[in-house]
DNA sequence: CGCTAATCTTGACGACTGTCAAGATTTCTC
DNA sequence: GAGAAATCTTGACAGTCGTCAAGATTAGCG
């Protein structure tokens, strides 16, 4: 009598699918979706461990002693620890994709968007740290483990049209063409905030102000001169 | 009768200096220099296996078994674990920031620079992608251990200086100033190479070329326009 | 209420880990 | 070649790990 998940399809779309949604209003929790908010819960209890410790080092009883569940329960909503941190970075860098569309809205000038951008980078290490030192580590793991690389090329995908989308804002603001394609402009960005993480977690002062300071330093370095 | 490894210092230097070395041609193999040749071969027969499972992955039993030697040797050169693993790194780097020493020397031009960098950054991702990785999974663990840190930024810096040797040199054949401060370049130049050696890994054709165009793209875009 | 299915806890398993110590073996020195 | 020091092998230790299964508990439904 083997124990197998329900519902463990990847993202968990499949069984949703089989509820019946006739009336918009009508059936607010299906079993289903239940499922699901219990993932969401035990990935978010997760995350706080994996941020902390990192992959390797965060064990399952110990995610689960950070959370309100036992150590048992991880097996029931996920088949293995992988799929379980998969499904935890999938799940935070969800709202970490749309973090600058607030600044690509409300910028009324290259140099207001530039300034936006340096200071929503700064924020964001000094807030979420751990979170994207996991996501460096994930990132890393993916180069030797293979099961990993799906995932990790998705989120670098999703990472690489958000910066695409500010360097593009950023040229229509400034009535020109952006100088740099968009997998340049995102490994340039991701490599000086990578160091700039460091640093911070280092204890470097003057880290998080140097990363402003590039990042408003660069950003009018990717224009080409005016129009074609 | 605890057993202690003897020059068991970082690097290994103390014991070196207490032998006689009066003689420039004498005592061609001092106990000491021996020593300190069987911690540089059982780090090569460890990189090996570091660079093909990853840093968490490493298991000392498997390090030996991909060697000469047996496990418990590990522990009469290396203290522990730790210390094993940042020798390796710091040994396989020391060779890796002359990397690029020819292509400064040897450069005709600004274009000819670029090119000639942008061809060595191509082909030691396809000679040596798994020690890549080792770095950057080792670097991404010392976000998470403390005990890692020192190293890591050393290295970390002494591959800026690298870079910017680079950026120099090409700055001077320009006959023109940098536009950016090595951090930043080094930053630059650190993600995009990342990037490529994750597509590379990941099978993604035309992940080398990518990089060659983007650093050749690049490089003119790092000099301030002429003179101040 | 009573029954069934979903959910969760608990405890155990085999495998693997870093570390260490005792003894075998080799190397060096006089 | 004998004695001593350095080097290496082997085996064991106390933990921890992911995984799983059996049973307890709860929730949903007639």
């Amino acid at each position: 009598m083997t124990r197998v998940a329900p519902n463990s399809g990847r993202e968990g779309v499949s069984l949703r699918l089989m509820t019946p949604v006739a009336a918009p209003k009508a059936s607010r929790r299906t079993p289903a979706d239940k499922h699901d908010e219990r993932r969401k819960a035990l990935a978010e209890s997760a995350l706080r461990t994996l941020g902390e410790l990192g992959y390797a080092r965060s064990s399952l009883r110990e995610i689960a002693n950070n959370s309100e569940f036992s150590h048992g329960v991880v097996h029931y909503y996920f088949n293995d620890k992988l799929e379980l941190i998969v499904y935890c970075v999938r799940y935070y860098k969800e709202t970490c994709v749309h973090r600058y569309d607030g600044v690509v809205a409300e910028a009324t000038s290259p140099d207001d968007l530039a300034e936006r951008f340096g200071d929503k980078l700064v924020e964001t290490i000094v807030e979420e740290a751990p979170m994207h030192r996991l996501w460096y580590d994930l990132r890393s793991q993916s180069m030797f483990e293979e099961s990993l690389r799906e995932a990790v090329t998705q989120i670098d995908q999703s990472l690489e049209d958000m910066i695409a989308r500010i360097v593009d804002r950023y040229a229509t603001l400034a009535g020109a063409e952006p100088a740099i394609a968009a997998p340049v402009a995102y490994g340039m960005f991701d490599g000086i905030f990578q160091q700039a993480l460091l640093g911070h977690l280092n204890g470097r002062e003057g880290a998080l102000e140097d990363l402003r300071a590039q990042v408003v330093g660069l950003m009018p370095m990717l224009l080409a001169p005016a129009k074609a």
